[in-house]
DNA sequence: TATTGTTATACTCTATAACTATA
DNA sequence: TATAGTTATAGAGTATAACAATA
């Protein structure tokens, strides 16, 4: 039996943030969705921008989430390992404020990749309650592997657009995305707090 | 304690999926991030589609939830509710199918939307096991208003660029969408089978 | 008394597989 | 024996808050 009693106002898991439905494939007609039985119907893409730039960029995300599994690193490990690249010797919970993590979650996080040798936790001398965090040679080579997988993706993924349809796309993205607040840096599902009010 | 034992080949969760961290960030240049401390450096926008597009994508969904919030409904519960809608009688395990969900899932997710009242069960006659799930008409109404939620939105992402404009996004996108498997009629965090071989 | 990092805990979402009732 | 739906269960991911060491 499932407890149905309040909307729930608790903030919403990544997994329910993604599975966006088909929020927008109403938008080519007033039929919530292709006729029943169709199958070709059912197959034609979506006219709607924000829908599309959702399913396609989940698409993305996941296609590079299985690429990155050769080096037996997580993509959000990749970002830790990057941010700690970033300004090495930074405290733990500097890095997991800078990515917006709590900083429980910070612990097995670096755990695990100090387990395999790609970091390492250093006491500060001068306060020596903080973990200073730094990338181990090995480390080093694991971020530049996944850095060459990431340029075969993106080469991938636009090697039939020319310079100037790349550039094109980006700046319209770029002005789609003003309205949901440009994630800068950081990928924005990285952290729960980066949604602008738009 | 953390397991690290196994660089564990099980099926990536949305969660892991989306936190792609920064992948793309490096496509400027080999440095790994923008230095430390360097505030207004870190906020630079990414010069990767792939990376612009999944971070955007993901940030457009999370407000998509936002915005359906008000109505009590889950992006996932908008999606139900609009595949029954395209073929209202089907048995409960046909849309499971269809739209790529485990059956057992699919219970639960139908008690709640049938406590509102939104949808309702009726047994098939010809199959006695089987449920037909059908729309009420307050389903009907409910499924109105996110539909308007969804058209004020997709109008807020695109209210600046023109037809012209808009059409090139949608076929740069589907363009470089082809490289992951063009997600066509539900949204691809919806199933966890969408993705192309590449 | 405040802060860094850690651990404990409770909660949610999920898939798998056992179960029931029909066929 | 097979299928539609259901339930039970175990696992992963998460946030919260209590905790220890240090300031």
């Amino acid at each position: 039996m499932i407890d149905n009693s309040a909307p729930a106002t608790k903030t919403p898991t990544a997994a329910e943030q993604w599975s966006a439905g088909s929020y927008g494939a109403w938008l080519e007609n007033l039929e919530p969705a292709p006729a029943a039985g169709d199958a070709a119907d059912r197959q034609r893409p979506m006219r709607s921008v924000g829908f599309t730039i959702s399913s396609i960029g989940y698409a993305i995300a996941r296609r590079f989430h299985e690429l990155l599994e050769p080096l037996g690193l997580e993509p959000r490990e990749l970002g830790l390992l990057r941010t700690v690249a970033s300004g090495e010797g930074l405290a733990q919970q500097t890095i997991a404020e800078r990515i917006g993590l709590p900083p429980s979650r910070m612990v097995a996080l670096v755990d695990t990749l100090e387990d395999r040798g790609l970091l390492e936790r250093r006491r500060n001398r001068e306060d020596r309650r903080a973990h200073a965090v730094y990338l181990t040679p090995q480390g080093r080579e694991v971020l530049g592997r996944a850095f060459a997988i990431a340029v075969e993706q993106e080469q991938r993924l636009t090697g039939e657009l020319n310079d100037e349809e790349r550039e094109q796309l980006l700046q319209l993205i770029a002005r789609v995305g003003v309205h949901v607040g440009i994630p800068p840096e950081f990928h924005a599902g990285m952290r729960h707090s980066a949604m602008a009010d738009e």
